[in-house]
DNA sequence: ATCAAACTGTTTGATATCAAACATAATTGA
DNA sequence: TCAATTATGTTTGATATCAAACAGTTTGAT
């Protein structure tokens, strides 16, 4: 019957499970919210822009926990909509420093409301002690998930010098 | 200088952007298990198979909010490997019951242990009362997303109810 | 001053995902 | 009954992402 509930078994007590669905749901609302015609790292990596004007490519993916090949794409689509430059600086010509055009920063301040918005629908329904909970938690999960791999890592060192 | 923080302005306080951050750090440490040598979305696929056994291909991708077209090249490989088989039900002939093969219980045993373990680190670091308000908090965010969106739709049906 | 190493952006090839279109099969409504 | 609708899996074309390899540039060690 379609009716049928899942066994979900010991799935839903998992972390990376819970998060993979609250991924995929924060997208699709973002994809869906009208006004917001742009992607959600889209927005991410104007703000960035904005708030350091003039930084690279690669600093740029590293603050976003992206390669930097992901990112040529991505500016590839916002220099072709006109709302970023990239611009050699003359003191190195192997990156660039990258700006808001005049209609970036309008695209942004558009978003910046929209985005405000959702996030203010988000700790309506939730409510807002909860929603910074969430907040804190997730932020103390990230260290969390850091630790363990840096001490993954000190633990492989340890072993490659037993051999 | 290399060493110069980064601007974030307001964007460390977007539940979507920080959630993003811990999903990429998750898989990051899933893939970077030796003994978990899969996929998280494949670990998930297995789990749901064995607790629903005869399952079909849309149903598991709707369980996972993926759509069924994706499921396809997940479950294609999980054959090649040997751990599934699609069984054509003689009541339905348009979809396949999915069934673990003996290979592929043995491989989601193994897993199962690998990825106890994970969160078990995880627990430990961040400690078991957060890890498990954490848990709880975003269970809560997800039903907000839904609710959220189901509102923006009937919105929508409201507005096309005008024309 | 030179040369090896590191850095920066890009390209290429791989996988993941979606949405739309499709073919086949099952269900429903008139 | 049977025609229209719905369901299921797949294919195709698009975008996103990573990792490795690459070329040009800068830095650093000697």
């Amino acid at each position: 019957m379609a009716g049928d509930k899942l066994q979900l078994g010991n799935l839903d007590n998992m972390l990376g499970v819970e998060l993979r669905i609250a991924q995929i749901l924060a997208d699709r609302l973002f994809a869906a919210s009208p006004q917001l015609h742009m992607a959600p790292g889209h927005y991410t990596v104007l703000s960035l822009i904005e708030l350091n004007p003039g930084i690279n490519q690669s600093r740029l993916a590293q603050s976003m926990f992206l390669d930097r090949s992901s990112m040529v794409p991505i500016l590839d689509q916002l220099e072709k909509k006109g709302w970023i430059e990239r611009k050699r600086p003359p003191t190195d010509r192997r990156s660039y420093a990258l700006h808001l055009t005049r209609a970036g920063r309008a695209a942004l301040k558009l978003a910046d409301k929209e985005v405000q918005g959702l996030e203010e629908s988000i700790a309506t329904q939730m409510g807002h002690d909860k929603r910074a909970s969430l907040l804190a938690l997730i932020k103390q999960f990230q260290t969390a998930l850091l630790k363990i791999q840096t001490s993954d890592r000190n633990q492989e060192t340890a072993n490659d010098n037993k051999h």
